[in-house]
DNA sequence: CCAGAAATGTAGTGTTCACTACAGATGTGG
DNA sequence: CCACATCTGTAGTGAACACTACATTTCTGG
């Protein structure tokens, strides 16, 4: 009994391209045709290897966290806690922007559909947070000419720091994390901005 | 030459449904079904109204931000740039899990799709992360016993935080920030764990 | 009370989607 | 070389989607 015509592609080259395809379009946003075209493959073979669309995202996603599981040890392996942190964050805001991948993170950018027609709808978003970065900044910045911030500080800096901490917590709200997480991410952000702050007289 | 029949609904009102629905499912999430369901109107009076699904998303973006702007206000009002952060992330902890609205942030949720019969993407998405957190978190528990972390910190919670910042820079990512503002973030946000750490022999 | 203007409800339209039936191709074991 | 198992390409399937034609209703101005 005979074992069958052999695949004639390699499983792990074409999760390569669909990992790169939902990263860069989110879950919804990635249509099977996007998936099979990147792929180099047809739909009956795509659905053979990885059950279905899910299937083929949790396939994705296995092989991105091992990639990423690598880098990651890096980071713990730094001496002292403010090493480990500046070293996971620091390498972040570089991966996520490197050119050779798709911006951001999978884990987030998965979750982030945009479909066909509406690409512009995360713009929309974004200008809508800049909005309240801006407020932010002119605060510091009225802050800084106060003298309640360093002079050393830098005010859009702070800006954009503690917009990004909101998007984060939006993000866990949305996924489940209740006040008190939250709260608790709120109380250790609130300490880099008081290491900004000029003593108190 | 009459005026024609009378809008029998409130557009204020329709929109707080509305902004409800893309607050929940997001963008591609929220169907006009379900829009117009919750409105209670059909889908020929929304379309009359507001032009087309994504002038409706922009019409509850505007009412989110008009809603909210009056709370930044008084964020902003606070005496010092360090309260202005802790009334603004303590405010969003409580705002963003408060079981009145939906978990998030509309500005961030809006751009993340949960249509039909992938709910569960998200939240598969999230046990991804979690993993990552954990790790951070055993390394944190090892550096406070190795005296590297003061006694009062908390580990989970900074893990948690390093968590957040990361999240939140992949959006600004996704959105188009640049390396240079990713890494002023990451500046700022290693100066909390800093705070934390015992200070050095 | 009547003519015109605008909103409403019903019932679709075409398109796109994830997914699959089917026939042919290509391999292995006996 | 033959029976069988598995892959491949073509060509669809039904369902869901955003959006709309149309007839009807309800109002205003004269």
């Amino acid at each position: 009994m005979g074992m069958g015509r052999p695949r004639e592609f390699d499983a792990e080259v074409a999760l390569d391209q669909a990992m790169e395809v939902f990263w860069r379009h989110g879950y919804e946003g990635a249509t099977i045709a996007q998936l099979t075209e990147a792929m180099g493959i047809n739909p009956p073979s795509l659905y053979a290897c990885f059950g279905n669309k899910e299937g083929l995202l949790k396939a994705a996603l296995d092989r991105y966290t091992k990639l990423r599981g690598a880098w990651m040890d890096e980071v713990v392996a730094a001496p002292t806690a403010r090493d480990v942190a500046e070293r996971m964050l620091i390498g972040i805001a570089e991966k996520q922007t490197d050119p050779a991948n798709p911006p951001g993170c999978l884990l987030v950018q998965g979750g982030i559909a945009t479909g066909t027609g509406s690409e512009n709808v995360p713009f929309e978003l974004a200008a809508r947070r800049a909005q309240n970065e801006d407020q932010l900044r002119d605060r510091f910045v009225r802050a800084k000419a106060e003298g309640d911030l360093k002079p050393t500080s830098d005010p859009a800096a702070l800006a954009r720091y503690v917009s990004a901490v909101s998007v984060g917590m939006g993000v866990m709200a949305s996924s489940g994390s209740d006040c008190e997480a939250l709260r608790q991410v709120a109380t250790v952000a609130v300490q880099a901005v008081e290491a900004q702050s000029a003593d108190r007289a």
